[in-house]
DNA sequence: CCATCTTTGCTAATGTTATTAGCTGCTCGG
DNA sequence: CCGAGCAGCTAATAACATTAGCAAAGATGG
């Protein structure tokens, strides 16, 4: 038989393509075996077992939003950046509603896991260090921040918005309610 | 054999008594049943399957917030109500972080869900509407208030915040953003 | 108080999935 | 060209959801 020239790369390859085409629920490792073209237990040469799949899946959506937000906050500042890595990071979303809804928002010890979140939190932590914030205020602006990110992005992914229109706008009043209690020019 | 007198409802508690003890993913009909006293089949006298299990967990999850909010907003109007509103929705995720995680946010158009989801919506709306807000303007601001509560409850549900000390004064400053994006007594 | 009818719970059986064990034949380094 | 290791396979086990069909409990009507 020839082989298949599978490596974890290509497993997670073909997981996030079940996860686009069939939403997160249907990430099992008969669909990501059948997407790759092998029986099931091959996949077990590649990855660990289905929740290290998940875990590979939540790192890949980290690393494709940390690369939008770095090039989104790219040369921007203050509240230009917050909304530059805000709209970025919703436009992540939009694309990619199953492949976000998949990510995994629990804490991983696995080092790649928690490397990639450090990552992602990072590019949050810099912007937010322009507005001069620093120690415990700067954690406090950086958790209000991702959840209101995050809260939209959830429920927007799920289709919790029981109206579709207008969710730019929407969008933009989050915004507003972000950068308005970050500290001003003046502050 | 003396029957176990189970209806739809002691499901539904034995179902919430797992996640509360085991977490969402332990939502499973051989947990319920075991937890019932019970054969897993004879669940299915009762509900439909383990979809409708899920439902009406995020049934009854809506139910218990929506007496917290409407108390909490009671007497209240404007940035007190929605102050009150947000630290009692808040309080509710910490008392049950395993329950408000095993809630379903997809809309679902089974009428109990979707009358649940609305009575949950209608105490938001009736805070926001003392704003003055209404029409489009009354939707933007419910969709901000929920994406800014929600993304908290669930980053602080899952664990997704690394230190635990300060929640709550994070939890005030994004309470903060919101009341401040709102109309204010000027406007 | 008995006969019956409905309902509830049970056991048995099927299908899906995750996971492990053990086999076989590519493929590459020597 | 040859052996070692690795990739993929089939077979087997276990957990779970779900369906079918049986049996007894409890209600109902006479």
């Amino acid at each position: 038989m020839p082989r298949a020239g599978l490596s974890p790369d290509a497993v997670v390859d073909a997981a996030v393509t079940v996860v686009d085409e069939a939403g997160p629920a249907a990430l099992t490792l008969a669909a990501v075996a059948n997407r790759a073209g092998v029986a099931t237990p091959s996949l077990y040469k590649h990855v660990r077992n289905l929740a290290e799949v998940r875990r590979l899946v939540t790192v890949r959506v980290m690393e494709e939003l940390t690369d939008r937000l770095r090039e989104a906050a790219l040369g921007r500042s203050r509240d230009d950046a917050v909304r530059a890595l805000m709209r970025a990071y919703r436009a992540y979303v939009v694309e990619h509603p199953a492949r976000y809804a998949a990510m995994d928002q629990r804490p991983d010890p696995e080092p790649r896991a928690a490397a990639a979140a450090d990552r992602l939190l990072g590019i949050i932590l810099a912007v937010l260090r322009g507005y001069g914030l620093d120690g415990e205020d700067l954690v406090h602006a950086a958790r209000s921040l991702r959840s209101a990110v995050h809260g939209f992005a959830v429920l927007e992914a799920a289709g919790g918005f029981g109206l579709p229109e207008d969710l730019e706008k929407s969008y933009g009043l989050l915004i507003a309610m972000v950068t308005g209690g970050l500290p001003g020019p003046t502050a």
